[in-house]
DNA sequence: TTGAAAGCGGTACCAG
DNA sequence: CTGGTACCGCTTTCAA
């Protein structure tokens, strides 16, 4: 059972290892000994080692991904993008999902530069300094998706500007709308999304805003909108993701208010539930396929030593009937 | 630049090699020796290669992972538990996310033997017998999830009665139900679930059941259920999945018809959305979680030498309005 | 306790 | 074209 290697090979075909290895790696080998190594090879299955290889090897050709959920709709859609964008260009994604642990983020970025891989892709929510330090000494390119960060390549959407067209949209017709967000720490969510809608509304002489804070989850979405509407009614809601829509969607309704008549409810994401629901609901969608792709061939370029720039990625506004 | 490996340590603290490696794997290393290496490590920032180590350790502490998706919510429920599951255990999971390419799963079973992983762990839909071969003669052992195959650890849900009993409750009121199922290449949803369906039915003594088929996509699954809805008119639809009855959902009330006075709905999943519908959507909640777990802490025995025997996981009806 | 030396499974240079 | 040989970076005897 013990591993073929490829001296058993050169062995029983009677050739040297590095006839061998030229015959896996596209070198000189003729046609006689060509296949000679191929029937040995056949008979005893025999499949170069990848760790050996690219002990020596200038070439992994796997690339690290480190993403912070893969429960989430956008995470999963940026990644299977990601994955196969890399793998039409013959690299290997490795994926390590640090579930929302900063420490394993960290320690990935790391974990990565020793498994020779030839680059890293960081599905970022947050970049803390100790990000910053660890990514500007890693030894391989680095491309950040959703964040923005200094001195880095990095795929971004135009959250700001998403916003504020939302926060025009909303601030037609409402008088005091909720803004349910998420924490300040998400630099595009939190803060430049947020900066855009309140400009918007501004631009519209809105002025009587509320705004709670909550996570990305369903349940403390769901929650934070309920403790909010026992006391308060707004006449509109701007939800950071449809996720969280969809948690005030529910709690609107257990009020009893009606959407759009009451309440109007909009969100940013784009994800396919929005339709399902009655009245369907009013979003921002991005292109996270885009954005996985984009990222792909960001870091191949990189690897291939070409210099690489930042992209910002565009939106589209999807009309819903959740909106007056 | 260059990479700084054990021999410059070893020579920059005075040592020899293999000192600076007893000193990483807990070996014997005086007092004194110990601080010098310490502080030269942190000088030069040095991290031990797992590739170089892996080579020639018994160890990689790495454990392949293959799914053939990540977008769905069940896939990834399932491989967030695995994960955590495995890392604590001080394995590293290594994810391959097939995108559904049959060829590429098998490829990956082999990519993972090459990687020096120590186990893989296969979240399966449809077993071929080339998957049959390939595993039978793998060289490190192998758990499938959520498929059942002979000769193999497999971790599965109990699907059989979990239709059985929608059967049961649905034959309660229905006279003539359409199942919306899934192809039989996937022996678990497609056949397993199906058969229960039919034989609580049968229990009942419900005979005019309507059957088409679909796909895991809510796209595809709306079009079929849109084209039978233009012909007939079922008094329940049993959907495989709650992608599916998301679909159902849509064109059921696009036709015009009310859930559940005219049309019962009920399916398989326990998605968080299923909450969110009005009327709530009637669901057979799987613990995905528990599955992801049960694999992780199988394949581990199995490395561990121990012989490691198949699970079989419950359910629970989630009792939703959809259902008359 | 420590270090020299022999690998682990490949690659790559170079002389033949 | 081919094979010998010197590594790649680390682990693991084994003798000192």
């Amino acid at each position: 059972m013990a591993r073929v290697t490829i001296n058993d090979i050169a062995k029983y075909a009677e050739v040297g290892k590095s006839t061998v290895s030229r015959y896996f790696n596209g070198g000189y080998v003729k046609e006689e000994t060509r296949n000679k190594i191929e029937k040995v090879c056949r008979e005893y299955n025999y499949q170069p080692n990848y760790v050996a290889k690219s002990l020596k090897a200038k070439h992994s050709y796997q690339i690290g991904v480190i993403t912070p959920s893969i429960t989430s709709r956008t995470a999963s859609r940026v990644l299977t993008a990601l994955d196969e964008e890399l793998r039409q260009s013959g690299y290997t994604p490795i994926l390590i999902n640090t579930n929302h642990n900063r420490n394993r983020e960290l320690q990935s970025l790391d974990s990565f530069t020793r498994m020779n891989v030839e680059g890293v892709i960081l599905l970022a929510t947050e970049i803390t300094k100790a990000h910053k330090e660890l990514i500007q000494r890693m030894s391989v390119p680095v491309v950040i998706l959703a964040q923005k960060m200094s001195g880095t390549v990095n795929v971004t959407f135009d959250d700001y500007h998403a916003g504020y067209d939302v926060g025009m949209k909303i601030g037609k017709t409402a008088k005091h709308p909720c803004l349910v967000m998420v924490s300040k720490y998400d630099k595009a969510v939190g803060v430049d999304r947020r900066k855009g809608i309140l400009d918007g509304l501004a631009e519209r002489k809105v002025k009587d805003i509320d705004i709670i804070e909550t996570d990305f989850s369903f349940d403390t979405s769901r929650q934070a909108v309920q403790a909010y509407l026992a006391e308060h009614v707004p006449d509109a809601m701007i939800c950071a993701t449809d996720t969280i829509a969809l948690a005030a969607f529910k709690e609107i309704h257990r009020k009893g208010y009606e959407i759009p008549k009451d309440i109007s409810l909009i969100s940013f994401g784009g994800y396919t539930v929005s339709q399902v629901l009655t009245p369907s609901l009013c979003t921002v969608k991005f292109d996270y396929e885009l954005e996985g792709r984009t990222g792909a061939d960001l870091i191949l370029d990189m690897i291939m030593g070409k210099t690489a720039k930042s992209v910002r990625i565009g939106y589209e506004i999807l009309e819903g009937e959740s909106v007056k």
